[in-house]
RNA sequence: GCGGCUGUGGCGGAAUGGUAGACGCUGCGGACUUAAAAUCCGUUGACCUUAGGUCGUGGGGGUUCAAGUCCCCCCAGCCGCACCA
């Protein structure tokens, strides 16, 4: 009997020898066809979650699957360690933020170098390092020299508890999307990415990643927001104002019945601000909440300003302008006319505001006079009516119309509308890269900080004792010279975004050593793009458009770097966990319960546990597993085996002690089985006999379809059937007895076989399955075997036999067996005679492999 | 409201239009053991007393020799976007 799989020992001997041998560290070779495979970088918060084992044990089968398949693998690790929850931490705990960060990660790294993760650490990378930003500087200065960055006074979206700007992006429902605070709106000078230039680029370039989820190529089109329309101008009547409006339907303009300004268009006051009722109108306005709920319920109210547009077609016809609070000042004009017929929203003002409902178009199965609008707005297709030159036109030949009337008579033009913004990089905060440039005091002009001088070091020596931004309070930090002429300068004190890092560290990862650039043409030309990104969906347009945008900008710079940052995305679901709750509602962890006679009860006093629905692991719920627990006590191929088995890595995974004793029970059968099988086994490279017994044939069958079944899996991301065939492999294997030599060379086969298939996922098992069976090589070093095609299609198959579409028995037949001898067969058997007993056999379909469908009535 | 995804045993989940439930978890029975753990063997969709059947992939229609899979119409859940003109 063997001695008990040792998992510790076992675990850390592996991780041993891939480090002495340098076994994933890797450099550019043109002989070799490259893998970028990269995990997205973690926030070094301390300690790594399950969600982090997750992505990095996904994206280790890959590498390792890929390294084995031939490929030169980059597979990279470092930290996005700029941000708030450090300074936080400097704020509760009067730790330097750069110290908590740093210490940080030396216990993460810890944690993740115990996973056994194939990745090359020599190209670690910390955001946080001036070694890092450094580049980023050059990078902000390279944009603003190429007019891809500028700095203009804002209303922004101002974070009051985290004390800083937020991005659109970052503004979830109208709140942070950190802090959950209720965003408030503020005037700043603030710089900005010209994220908005490359709108279309960015549009198009969806279209070319065939290897993202369909899931998030629809989010960034819905957040770039393209539309197609014209903006008019509307003379104000009376006045010698007009007004310009975007619409997408300009071919609905006969039917227009009104116009309405947002309530922050400058036009909105001066129309209408002598008016009463105006600035409580405005103050209604205002109060209206963001949320989801608040704008669904909120009714469409308008004020009337009294005052009248022209309309552009109709000489003899004024429309009343209203303001709506409908209206958004962030999106086209701020203005926007209303055709009541054919617009739901513009409908509902009308019916409220006792206005026209003038329909222009019908159905054209429709007669005129039979068609009415009463509670709901016609959006389908037709024939234009009532609407002088465009009648009898489709609403596509319309809209070219009045487009061109418009243009020739200068009263609009073509626009492309998009709901994409700029990207606000300033943050009041210390604990992020500055922002290169100085402003000189005599004229306040911005002076980009030459590039002899970056990086521009945040200071070390900071105070938290007054709210606000610490580097501007620093006594000397900000007091400098303007690199041009010597004068008294300011240094800006906002740092950027810390989206800024991770929008490019897939690029430094590629040469981290490299001081005097960023990163060389040449790394960048060998491995990018990223072949397969692995991570959350949260990122979806954040982090994935930033960096995509990053592409284009540093391109347009002079770097060498493709369009697409990104070949392949795959996003993997969440880890989630039972929650549990004592009588008083009080969270539980899962490690304070038991299950005691089918009841949870809590371990310490035996107390009643309710234990409630499966959800995302959070803190405040307490549904968490500490990894680090699971590392220790079931070892990193049960953890990473128990992520891979259970569910599609897309979905949601639910964590559960059943499950994670399913994967070490599994390990330990697997040491157990080679360990005691050793005897039933050839001595390695005995060469192959040539005859096989039926058996062994079988053997050999199940063997070769599992080479060729587990790598198609692995390359589709179907890990969890990847492992399901492993099993059905070492199940096959486990109960084959050999007879004789051939069988025992049938048996090393499979065995070898089976080691190399789960390699990617339990890896340090496999080095010592490798090892035990004779092999003095290592298995990193191994490459994927290799299936015999012949060997894949069994001689006889067993296939079922129907009648009239219903089971009825199955039959076994040789594989070349003919629709004649499968059709007699099939009708010998005894629950088909039964079945078709007093009818007449009709046609019997015959699908070699598949079925026989006996047809009879 | 718009867009997307999902719906299969007690549970996680498998099924190029061709034997529904692979693989695993749980449960049940048994072996080993003084006993337990571990391990091994058997069994585990529902219903009909059995031979053998019947029913079963959210619901309803349809196409087909054959539908979990394709088409149409619903329902439920999750996610994203949203007064977007």
């Amino acid at each position: 009997m063997s001695e008990r799989y040792n998992i510790k020992e076992t675990e850390t001997k592996w991780r041993k020898v891939w480090e002495d041998r340098k076994s994933f560290e890797v450099s550019e070779d043109p002989d070799k066809p490259k893998s970028y495979v990269l995990a997205m970088l973690p926030y070094p918060s301390g300690r790594i979650h399950v969600g982090h084992v997750r992505n990095y044990t996904l994206t280790d089968v890959v590498a390792r699957y890929k390294k084995a398949k031939g490929f030169n693998v980059l597979n990279p690790m470092g930290w996005d360690a700029l941000g708030l929850p450090a300074e936080n931490a400097a704020l509760e705990r009067g730790v330097h933020p750069a110290d908590w960060t740093y210490e940080n990660i030396a216990q993460m790294k810890e944690q993740l170098l115990s996973m056994g993760l194939a990745i090359d650490w020599s190209r670690e990378v910390a955001t946080c390092d001036a070694s890092y930003y450094k580049h980023e500087q050059k990078m902000f200065l390279d944009f603003y020299k190429n007019d891809l960055a500028y700095r203009k006074e804002s209303v922004v979206n101002w974070d009051p508890v985290e004390n800083t700007v937020l991005a659109n992006e970052q503004v979830v429902d109208g709140k942070g999307w950190r802090s959950g605070a209720t965003v408030e709106r503020r005037k700043l000078h603030q710089w900005f990415f010209k994220i908005t230039e490359f709108a279309d680029e960015l549009l198009e370039g969806i279209e070319t990643l065939e290897r993202w989820p369909e899931k998030v190529r629809t989010m960034q089109t819905n957040w770039i927001g393209k539309s197609r329309g014209v903006r008019v101008r509307f003379d104000v009547v009376g006045s010698d104002q007009s007004i310009e409006c975007f619409s997408t339907r300009p071919d609905t303009m006969f039917g227009a019945s009104f116009m309405a300004l947002a309530p922050d268009h400058p036009l909105s006051k001066e129309l209408a601000g002598e008016k009463k009722g105006f600035d409580e109108f405005i103050k209604q306005c205002q109060s209206t909440g963001t949320s989801e709920a608040a704008i669904e319920k909120a009714e469409k109210i308008g004020f009337d300003t009294g005052a009248f547009v022209q309309h552009p077609l109709i000489p003899d016809k004024k429309l009343p302008v209203f303001i709506g609070n409908f209206v958004l000042m962030d999106y086209g004009t701020g203005a926007v006319f209303g055709c009541p017929a054919h617009d739901q929203r513009d409908l509902d003002f009308a019916r409220k505001y006792n206005l026209p409902v003038t329909p222009v178009i019908k159905p054209e199965n429709i007669a005129a006079e039979d068609f009415t609008i009463t509670d709901e707005a016609y959006t389908g297709p037709g024939k234009h009516y009532q609407s002088g030159f465009m009648n009898g036109m489709n609403v596509e030949e319309a809209k070219q119309a009045v487009i061109k009337k418009f243009e020739d008579e200068g009263k609009g033009v073509t626009i492309t509308n998009y709901r994409l913004r700029d990207w606000g990089v300033s943050r009041q905060r210390y604990w992020g890269c500055p922002i290169p440039v100085v402003y000189r005091e005599s004229d306040g002009a911005c002076i980009p900080v030459p590039d002899d001088q970056l990086p521009v070091e945040l200071p070390k020596d900071i105070d938290y004792d007054a709210p606000g931004n610490p580097l501007d309070r620093h006594p000397t930090w900000k007091y400098t010279t303007c690199p041009e002429t010597g004068e008294p300068a300011i240094r800006e004190t906002d740092t950027c975004d810390t989206f800024f890092e991770s929008s490019w560290y897939f690029l430094r990862y590629l040469d981290p050593k490299n001081e005097s650039e960023a990163f060389s043409s040449a790394a960048s030309n060998y491995w990018m793009p990223v072949d397969q990104y692995i991570g959350g969906v949260e990122h979806a347009v954040l982090h994935l458009l930033y960096s995509r945008f990053f592409t284009r900008a540093l391109k347009k710079c002079g770097y060498s770097v493709p369009d697409e940052p990104f070949a392949g995305l795959f996003t993997q679901g969440m880890v989630t966990h039972q929650t549990y709750q004592d009588a008083d509602g009080k969270w539980l962890l899962p490690t304070e319960v038991e299950q005691k006679d089918g009841k949870w009860v809590k371990i310490d006093d035996g107390s009643a546990v309710t234990a409630g629905a499966v959800t995302k692991m959070s803190k405040s719920k307490k549904n968490v597993v500490d990894p680090e627990d699971i590392l220790d006590t079931y070892g990193a191929d049960a953890a990473r085996l128990f992520i891979l088995s259970d569910s599609p890595p897309e979905r949601d995974l639910e964590w559960t002690e059943g499950g994670i004793e399913g994967a070490w029970r599994f390990i330990n059968k697997l040491h157990r089985m080679i360990n005691d099988g050793l005897d039933q086994l050839c001595p390695i490279d005995t060469p192959q006999p040539k005859e096989f017994s039926d058996s062994a044939m079988e053997l050999r069958r199940h063997t070769h379809q599992a080479i060729a079944g587990v790598a198609e899996k692995i390359e589709d991301f179907h890990m969890n059937k990847a492992v399901a065939q492993i099993r059905e492999l070492s199940n096959a294997l486990s109960s084959f007895k050999p007879a004789n030599d051939a069988d025992k060379w049938a048996l090393r086969e499979g065995y070898e076989a089976l080691i190399r298939l789960f390699n990617p996922m339990m890896p340090h098992l496999a080095e010592e399955l490798w090892s035990i069976i004779g092999h003095i090589t290592i298995l990193a070093d191994t490459s994927w075997p290799e299936h015999d095609e012949s060997l894949l299609a069994a001689d006889e198959v067993t296939i079922g036999v129907q009648v009239n579409g219903k089971m009825r028995a199955t039959i076994t037949l040789g594989a070349a067996c003919d629709q004649k001898e499968a059709e007699k067969t099939a009708l010998a058997q005894e629950g088909v005679q039964r079945a078709i007993e007093g009818k007449q056999v009709r046609k019997v379909i015959y699908v070699p492999g598949r079925i026989v469908n006996v047809v009879a009535g």
